[in-house]
RNA sequence: GUGAGUGUAGCUCAACUGGUUAGAGCACCUGACUGUGGCUCAGGAUGUUGGGGGUUCAAGUCCCCUCACUCACCCCA
């Protein structure tokens, strides 16, 4: 179509302006709120040992067995390109010594290969918050809530909670056995698709659409039901923590998560404005996952979110055109050079400010005040250099006033609109 | 990895069953306005119809291949 020859890679995205400022708005509720949580930042690399991943993320899973950017450096190392957020965390904390209890965001961008769809890239960019060495149901709750208050922030309206509880060590095999036993006397009735899931993640049949498969899981065993007693008292104590915080919630058995280190709450966030790809974000519990990265035993929460998706739910905040931008207008050569003086007076003073040094003509560089959205216009100008003035143009209403230079910056900032 | 759909100007889309020089709106550029953007008016520029091959007197239109995008399966953030 344009002789311009090169595309990005499938499954990436270009954040251009102003897209760019809206991630970046996202991205600073997200550390403002993960702050005001007592969490602080861990920056991990973008790629890892590939064991990181296989590890903990279970080598049975999607994610592990055809999503994986994996590669040999030129020393033969396989690494692999962060598919998700938690296993680099809690790698990170460990090697670093971090001390427990202790609670950590990220965000960053992340790599999976699949096929892309709405909602879904291969490149894509998650908002994490994770804390280590906490074990009360409390802190689920809280959890959620954060989540909750993120998606609220942003105007998110249709965004609903689902929530489940898994099992530990012993009772998920116990309930896993049960169904597996329940589908395979059942095996005939169910569709191609759930054989396959069978083998491999039987949980994740109660994920099929098939109605003759739905009918049938109306009578398998349900996971609440199986639950023992301790994680049966989390479970009830994570829910009335979220009643008395006021959280709807809906109890959803199909939960599973895909991702092998989960146990006990799991809980999703889902947005109907987002197509197939729902899920705004997700977490659970993982209290083993410490001590499979050879640390102490360490009860484990977290939280990932979706950025670009959160990014597609939220309304368009219909933004204003005029941005934080003063613009300086110069008339000829002679107030070239103390045009660029006051430019450089602005920016001291803390306002962003832009000039045409390749205009010859005003209406040029108005036009492109204009178009940069600046919100005012600074003009210098024979006339005012003379008088010990400034014109300036509130680019909004078009009125335009003389201003003594030395209070310039003042009047400046109060037309400076966002 | 599987399936379906779509590719025409920078963007959104036209072009009757194959028919002659592929159009419109928005955006863009120029001027009216040599010290002033938006609004108005007048004018202007723009395409290897995604790419390659084939059928035909003739292809944007039909066929094959390929690439890209989109949606869905799957999976998850």
């Amino acid at each position: 179509m344009s002789s311009f020859k090169h595309s990005r890679p499938k499954g990436t995205q270009d954040f251009a302006p102003p897209q760019s400022d809206r991630k970046h708005r996202v991205e600073e509720l997200f550390r403002h709120l993960a702050g005001l949580y007592g969490f602080q930042e861990i920056v991990i690399p973008v790629f890892e040992h590939t064991e990181v991943f296989i590890k903990s993320t279970g080598v049975g899973s999607d994610i592990v067995t055809k999503q994986m950017y994996t590669f040999k450096d030129r020393a033969g190392r396989s690494l692999t390109l962060r598919p998700e957020g938690t296993p680099g965390v809690v790698r990170a904390a460990l090697e670093n010594r971090v001390r427990m209890p202790c609670r950590l965001f990220y965000l960053g961008p992340y790599f999976r290969y699949e096929r892309p769809q709405k909602g879904r890239t291969r490149e894509f960019n998650q908002l994490g918050i994770e804390a280590l060495g906490e074990a009360s149901p409390l802190v689920d709750a809280e959890i959620i809530g954060f989540g909750d208050s993120f998606f609220r922030e942003l105007g998110i309206a249709d965004c609903t909670i689902q929530l489940n509880s898994i099992g530990c060590r012993e009772c998920r095999p116990l309930y896993r056995q049960n169904l597996v036993g329940f589908l395979t006397r059942h095996r005939d009735e169910l569709c191609n698709d759930c054989h396959v899931r069978l083998e491999r993640n039987p949980l994740r049949v109660f994920d099929c659409k098939n109605s003759a498969c739905q009918n049938l899981l109306a009578q398998a065993p349900k996971p609440r039901e199986h639950l023992c007693s301790e994680c049966d008292r989390h479970f009830s104590e994570v829910r009335e923590a979220l009643n008395r915080q006021g959280l709807q919630y809906e109890l959803n058995d199909r939960l599973a998560r895909g991702l092998d280190y989960y146990n006990r709450t799991t809980f999703e966030y889902l947005s109907g404005r987002l197509g197939a790809q729902d899920s705004l974000g997700g977490g659970g519990r993982y209290d083993y996952l410490v001590e499979e990265f050879g640390g102490p035993e360490t009860p484990a929460t977290g939280l990932a979110i979706g950025l670009d998706r959160t990014m597609l739910a939220m309304p368009e905040l219909e933004q204003n055109k005029r941005r934080r931008l003063a613009f300086v207008v110069w008339m000829s050569d002679a107030e070239l050079e103390p045009a660029r003086k006051l430019l450089d007076q602005l920016r001291a003073e803390g306002i962003p400010a832009r000039m045409d040094f390749d205009a010859g003509r005003p209406k040029r560089q108005f036009k492109l005040a204009d178009a940069a959205g600046a919100s005012c216009c600074v003009i210098v100008g024979p006339d005012e250099l003379t008088r010990g003035v400034y014109s300036l143009k509130d680019l909004l209403t078009g009125e335009q006033t003389e201003v003594p230079v030395n209070t310039i910056a003042i009047q400046v900032r109060a037309l400076l609109r966002d």
